[in-house]
DNA sequence: CTTATTTCAGGGCCACTGATATTA
DNA sequence: CTAATATCAGTGGCCCTGAAATAA
């Protein structure tokens, strides 16, 4: 406490807590991913979509859906945005009549290559000064937290 | 590609980047912090900003506002919110009487340590399985990230 | 007069729920 | 008839911008 006045504010003991870096973290890095992807529009925040339909184009939109955790009503708008900008395309599937397939087009290919390439920048200037040692176990720790998320319920 | 019949869809290549992995624990772990905060309302969202309250009280709107790096305006819904819930007061200041002083009520205060409580637990779960050094790295090196996110524009 | 603090009105984005049409 | 898929209308949360009122 204190004399505040020019002092930054601190949260106490919290601020120690792996749960507040990274959320410190992700808040941080998110609004430096969008201003260094200013220029690219409303794409960048569907990089991680865009790149699950490259690597599996054709699938049906409630796969989509539950690749990056939303409802399927959710997805609708989103590819509804990403198809007006020509990203993305749904075409009918033959066997099953109520289900659309989600393609890139071949413009959406480009863009999420060129995003790709915009974003690793991003990921080389946030691990910069790390060393390859240290980044394998904060890798590792990070996905032992996934885990320990996943797992009990 | 292949068969995605009954497969996990994946985003390639980026899925092994410390951003995709920062943000997917960001994102689960806030569900599951969710999900275990439920009995207690919509409090537990501004745990950091009730905590910096506790820490440092008296301390104007604007500070506040700094603090959490939101906008002015958005506080005073928040704080309208808080104040709602009997968490929160504000007093005007004695020698700025532009400004508010923020304080805990007394029911704000039992709250914000029960809810601290609760987080700690949930940062145990989250962090179960880790050693001792592995933590100290993950912790120097998110530190390091933020350093990196806020030191070059 | 200029600057700082808070408040308020209005808007945008995002994902949700729940209802509907279509097809399996 | 029941279940699954996609769509649509409506809602709520959250934060923003820009203007107003008050005070330094």
């Amino acid at each position: 406490m204190e004399n505040d006045t020019a002092t930054e504010l601190t949260a106490g003991e919290m601020e120690g807590w792996l749960s507040y870096k990274i959320r410190l973290v992700q808040i941080l890095a998110y609004r430096a991913f969008e201003e260094r992807m200013a220029a690219y529009g409303r794409t960048p925040r569907y990089l991680g979509l865009l790149s699950i339909i490259e690597a599996h184009p054709g699938q049906p939109q409630s796969r989509l859906a539950e690749a990056v955790a939303l409802r399927r009503s959710s997805l609708v708008t989103i590819l509804d945005q990403l198809h007006a900008e020509g990203m993305v395309e749904r075409r009918p599937s033959e066997n099953d009549r109520r289900t659309n397939g989600v393609w890139l087009t071949r413009a959406g290919l480009l863009a999420v290559q060129r995003l790709r390439e915009e974003a690793s920048k991003h990921e080389k200037q946030l691990t910069k000064g790390l060393s390859g040692e240290e980044l394998q176990i904060v890798s590792n720790a990070l996905d032992r937290l996934v885990e320990n998320l996943s797992r009990d319920e």
